[in-house]
DNA sequence: TTGACATGAAACCTAAAGGTTTCGTATAAT
DNA sequence: ATTATACGAAACCTTTAGGTTTCATGTCAA
């Protein structure tokens, strides 16, 4: 299969509030334009934007319903966020260690 | 205490894949500018422009040695964004959900 | 003390982000 | 058949992002 070739990366997706709070909104299940541009202080047309950069990010999906348009979420492409983010895991993990050692040190102490 | 007001977050921050590639570079350790810009395909003045907004999210942190002024990085503020990231976790870390959304997909899918 | 080096600030440019309004078109309701 | 609804596309505007070049300043080396 050819490389999807997207337009917008899942970083950039989430780097906007908006978006954010859309993909939490559409958490709770699927939901058509107007419905959903209710929740912001912009243009359905603005939000329609929002949804088409976390669309092309894979982060959202459309079905077409009748007149209207459903969105839901995905958060698989989160996943590469979380594998990023893996990366740096070492360091809390190191600080919890730390964490635990000088709260058990507290502890014993008392 | 007052609110730090940074004018650029986290999520910003990492949105750009220079910033990103920054990090990792400083992951290794301590730098000056000039042998950061080093590593990129760009001015001096633009990888500094981005070592201020990286240090306005709170990820790099820097130090004045002499005339030259050293970055390291600073992963803290990435927590925030694991736990943003841990709302979503049940997606991926509950099978069946996992299982249900790989049927749904089929089913809406072709 | 003179010159080279390290760096940030400033002014500037272009493209992209985020928003608006207007319009066209498909679907639903009367 | 006509009117209302749901939506995206297009054109447009303003601000921000990301980059450049130039300049001023502080520090080190000769």
């Amino acid at each position: 299969m050819a490389a999807p070739a997207q337009k917008h990366d899942v970083f950039q997706a989430i780097a906007d509030p908006t978006r954010r709070k859309l993909l939490q909104l559409l958490d709770q299940g699927e939901m058509p334009v107007t419905a959903i541009s209710g929740h912001f202080p912009m243009s359905r047309t603005a939000v329609s934007k929002h949804l088409r950069i976390l669309a092309d990010a894979g982060l959202v999906k459309e079905r077409k319903v009748g007149r209207e348009t459903r969105y839901r979420m995905d958060p698989d492409p989160l996943l590469e966020l979380k594998r990023w983010l893996s990366y740096y895991e070492r360091y809390w993990e190191n600080k919890m260690a730390a964490l635990k050692r000088y709260v058990e040190s507290q502890d014993s102490g008392k």
